[in-house]
DNA sequence: ATATATAAGTGTTTAAAATACACTTTTTTT
DNA sequence: AAAAAAAGTGTATTTTAAACACTTATATAT
């Protein structure tokens, strides 16, 4: 904001991408879009929209989430700018990227009647247009920094879950293996957790006990001071 | 990127902001502007300027701050993009937050010959134009965490320096006292500081000896797998 | 020349947090 | 009744962080 007008100035266009992740039967997934018109027309590309005039970004994020999957109420954090000067060939655009975390679980019939959308393991998903790639790999280090400094993962899960996945959840976003022991620990000294009367059968002959993040206790121990901290 | 055609989307002006950081006498410092057109002519504001068709915005950082201070080579980082529809009264722009970090005892001549821009004690700065403030606040909070897991501090130390600027310099990125012996003890175990037989005279009678940061055997230790950790 | 004032420099002890580690329980299936 | 499969549970060890106080060097004042 130097010159005395900035009638002179160039305009852009100004995307929004969202990288929608989810969890399901312990692993992370990436939610991608086929892409139905030119450049690049059947590829796989992230969700994305343009910013209108009278919305700001996170407006534009719930809005072009919303459209595409039906979804409301969800998770979401801007993550990167992205500039590079012929990044989409068409037309110089910037893009926003956005992460969003969604239980799969309880949403998957909902987003799946949309097409063509689809869930790919983050794993073995396909290569993307642009430089989707590299938007994904950013929201993925930004996912993982949130999720030791903040109660995030229970975005990614039903409203009960066992120990066992939430376990299976963090070790998804960390990429690496926990102490079943130790994580029990450490998230029992939290003091964060309501355990159910409930079993979940599903996974085992002896059932294991179900839990729910108790967010109102979580916000009183962060007032009075309280770190969440894997 | 959902229309089969771009036309009809909305183009905004694109600006960059830069909240740049300095460090002189045991204080972080910012830098910045009279502004010297309406709207809020003559309050203060971070430097900024609008991302050009041909570049990118990285490279509008550099141009911006290069423009305004004559300096070059100086760490930049992207914050985040701000966003509300009403940020700037004269016409919609979203703007992409940059942070810098200068060393002020080496540049502070060149930086001073250019007019109306002036150090602020970050503790002291005056209340700046449309979300100027904000950015700053997000921007300290990233170069927060950043001095934890990497060791920018150097980018706002001159290149010779004595452990107790070293350590103040800490304690005024954090914002809490540090205890010397642990502090000295900590980054010695780095290994990552090259002791010099020069003493800095000017702070005490016994004088203290300069250090340098010895870039290559970091980088070394990184790939290694060091992991810098305050 | 002696005393004083000022910042530099230096290790050890204690507390807290992270990590490593293995067996018992429950219940279904055979 | 035995086998299989996942759930559930506690302690000892190691590592890291935090607390803590005196000696050294030297310029300046007396």
């Amino acid at each position: 904001m130097i010159l005395s007008t900035y009638n002179k100035e160039d305009k852009v266009l100004l995307a929004v991408d969202c990288i929608i992740f989810g969890f399901l039967k312990d692993e992370l997934k990436i939610l991608l879009v086929q892409r139905d018109f030119e450049p690049e027309k059947g590829k796989w590309s992230l969700i994305g929209g343009f910013l209108k005039k009278e919305e700001n970004l996170d407006k534009a994020a719930i809005r072009i989430l919303h459209h595409l999957t039906g979804l409301k109420n969800i998770y979401m954090e801007q993550v990167y700018t992205f500039s590079k000067v012929d990044r989409d060939p068409a037309e110089r655009t910037i893009s926003v990227a956005y992460y969003a975390l969604i239980d799969i679980a309880t949403h998957d019939e909902k987003i799946l009647k949309q097409n063509p959308i689809q869930w790919f393991n983050l794993k073995n998903a396909p290569k993307l247009i642009f430089d989707h790639n590299r938007m994904v790999e950013k929201a993925i280090a930004r996912l993982r920094r949130r999720a030791l400094s903040k109660p995030i993962g229970f975005e990614l899960l039903p409203d009960k879950f066992t120990m066992r996945q939430l376990q299976k959840l963090y070790e998804a976003i960390l990429d690496s293996k926990l102490d079943k022991r130790n994580f029990i620990n450490k998230f029992n000294s939290f003091d964060i957790l309501i355990k159910l009367d409930e079993k979940d059968m599903s996974s085992s002959k002896k059932g294991a006990y179900l839990f729910k993040f108790d967010q109102e206790k979580y916000n009183r121990k962060v007032e009075d001071g309280f770190n969440f901290k894997i």
